[in-house]
DNA sequence: GTTGAAAGACACCATCC
DNA sequence: GGATGGTGTCTTTCAAC
């Protein structure tokens, strides 16, 4: 699929407010709306634009630890993880790493004593290393190559 | 801030669908319009919605290859990692975490040679252990706990 | 919290360049 | 590929309860 500087301005503004009409969005990019709804859908059929969704602060829902989790399977189970953190629940995301360990986890607790259940759920079949969060900067995450753009 | 189950369900219908109409989601939720209108707002005046934004496939436009960089920061140049982080494009994120590290940041690159640039630029005042995505595991991410309520 | 009405905004379609 | 204009629907907002 071709994407032109049009369609990452339209994903970017989608992106910073995703509830814009296609009106307000023709507007802003200087088309048409029917030109720009044709190329929303077409961004939403060709999968490129996933879904429309919020950012929740999840301090405010009491949710005020946020952990990384290296995780390390033991003896090949991995099937076994996969079962279990597929079902954990406040599991940000789970990704299959190549390098020193096998996962990295990333969690979204209410309190730090809550890192020790999951802990100790993993630890008959892998071992852990955890990082807890501090502070997150602040970055740029130009991924639409933009900044010209705009 | 008192956050209600209705609040909750209010965030969970919003996050699989930011787009949906105030009365389309009043039916959703089995209240009026006005209602879920003010509940909404007042989430968004608390700071609990922080916004509107849509997922984007970057695969689809480009942006192959995933990774986690644990980054250590050598004699105390912090200032200086944090000014180049900021500055860094294609950062998905950055958090400085206790543990064995400093940091741990992650790229979405076009290419694995593309890692190779991070790496050289941050040498002179940091080590770095490098962890490139293979897959991301499914996850409940139940932290509105709405397990019962849907 | 609800209902109902009014004004306005919206998406959609046909048509055209 | 893109623009324009008309139509009917949907939506928000407000007043009254």
């Amino acid at each position: 699929m071709k994407i032109d500087d049009l369609d990452k301005k339209i994903l970017y503004l989608l992106s910073k407010d995703s509830r814009l009409s296609m009106r307000e969005l023709a507007k802003r990019v200087h088309l048409s709306s029917p030109s720009v709804t044709e190329r929303v859908r077409r961004l939403e059929s060709e999968g490129v634009l996933k879904g429309y969704t919020i950012e929740i602060d999840y301090k405010k829902l009491g949710f005020d630890v946020e952990c990384f989790i290296e995780v390390t399977v033991r003896n090949g189970q991995y099937i076994k993880f996969n079962n279990f953190i597929n079902e954990y629940p406040f599991v940000e995301f789970c990704y299959r790493i190549a390098g020193k360990t096998c996962y990295i986890v990333k969690l979204r607790l209410k309190k730090i004593a809550d890192i020790e259940h999951f802990i100790n759920s993993v630890n008959s079949f892998a071992s852990t290393e955890t990082y807890v969060v501090i502070s997150k900067n602040e970055t740029k995450s130009d991924y639409l190559e933009l900044e010209e753009l705009i």
